[in-house]
DNA sequence: AGTGTATCCTGCAGGC
DNA sequence: TGCCTGCAGGATACAC
């Protein structure tokens, strides 16, 4: 569910709310969440600072005291939500998953309806060798076309696969990997490699503008996504193909189409995306 | 190297 | 109302 910047808007949310905090203690509720024991989880955080919040692809990335990072990948219906007074919370929180109690009251309380989230502390080292695994941010000002391009062209597999696989670029999900095809004009089969130089410079452009357009509307939420303050993001009206199948295509008015492979939903519009470049 | 499939889990919409 | 199927912003592991 939350791509990138559904993650950089909770991540901006959140960052102000729980810095400076002090992990006084760990309620488990679900420790399949856990990369780890229960009991390790609340060793490695007890008693810690939040010194910064950020984020890596899809990943929320809390920096603690005593190097060490707390890392969080929110699944499909992950949430990280703020809670000022013990008291008063659970309102958001309907299916909480971990609750991280600071010092002089209020909470972090993870909630997760699927529970496909992932909570994982670790030493900053640990975490740096697991970052390097992860390919370029795409806002990044080293994310360049011609890097796209170099990188699609190793690769056989379909364009939308090729931008989902969190090894190549971090951070893009179903949406955004069909919105930026649709604005490229390139078909989410195209084998990556079949994608000339401009193919590639036009869903480097895309890719970026719908990212930035997205964090501007605070996300796109569809069923669960809510941001660290429980509001929906706005983008979703602003959507040109994803979820839309036989609906017009904005730019053409050809139905779009829906197609699965990969076990999930690929949406295009056959006119503007032939599948033959 | 790539693809198809299954798995984790819950909730919702739609058909009957 | 209930029961069924299919579907969902993700990630991983497996066999072929």
């Amino acid at each position: 569910m939350p791509e990138l910047p559904e993650v950089e808007t909770i991540v901006r949310g959140l960052r102000p709310r729980i810095v400076g905090r002090v992990v006084e203690e760990v309620e488990v509720v679900h420790d399949d969440v856990l990369a780890s024991p229960a009991a390790d989880f609340r060793a490695c955080l007890g008693g810690r600072t939040v010194q910064d919040v950020g984020r890596r692809g899809k990943n929320v990335v809390a920096r603690l005291s005593g190097d060490t990072v707390l890392r969080v990948n929110l699944g499909m219906t992950g949430r990280l939500l703020p809670v000022e007074e013990h008291a008063e919370l659970s309102e958001e929180a309907t299916h909480p998953a971990v609750r991280l109690l600071f010092r002089n009251g209020g909470a972090l309380v993870y909630d997760d309806t699927r529970r496909f989230g992932l909570l994982e502390c670790l030493s900053s080292e640990a975490w740096e060798r697991k970052a390097a695994e992860l390919g370029p941010e795409p806002l990044s000002p080293t994310f360049t076309a011609r890097r796209l391009h170099e990188g699609l062209a190793r690769s056989r597999s379909p364009a939308r696969s090729w931008l989902l696989d969190q090894r190549r670029v971090a951070g893009v999900g179903n949406i955004y990997a069909n919105e930026a095809l649709h604005g490229a004009r390139v078909h989410p089969r195209r084998p990556a490699e079949s994608l000339s130089r401009d193919d590639a410079a036009r869903l480097h452009r895309a890719l970026r503008s719908v990212l930035r357009r997205a964090i501007e509307a605070r996300g796109t939420t569809l069923h669960d996504y809510r941001d660290s303050e429980g509001d929906r993001g706005a983008f979703a009206r602003s959507l040109e193909v994803y979820g839309r199948e036989g609906e017009p295509c904005l730019r053409c008015e050809t139905p779009v189409e829906r197609l699965v492979f990969g076990s999930r939903s690929a949406f295009l519009c056959p006119a503007c995306q032939p599948e033959a470049p």
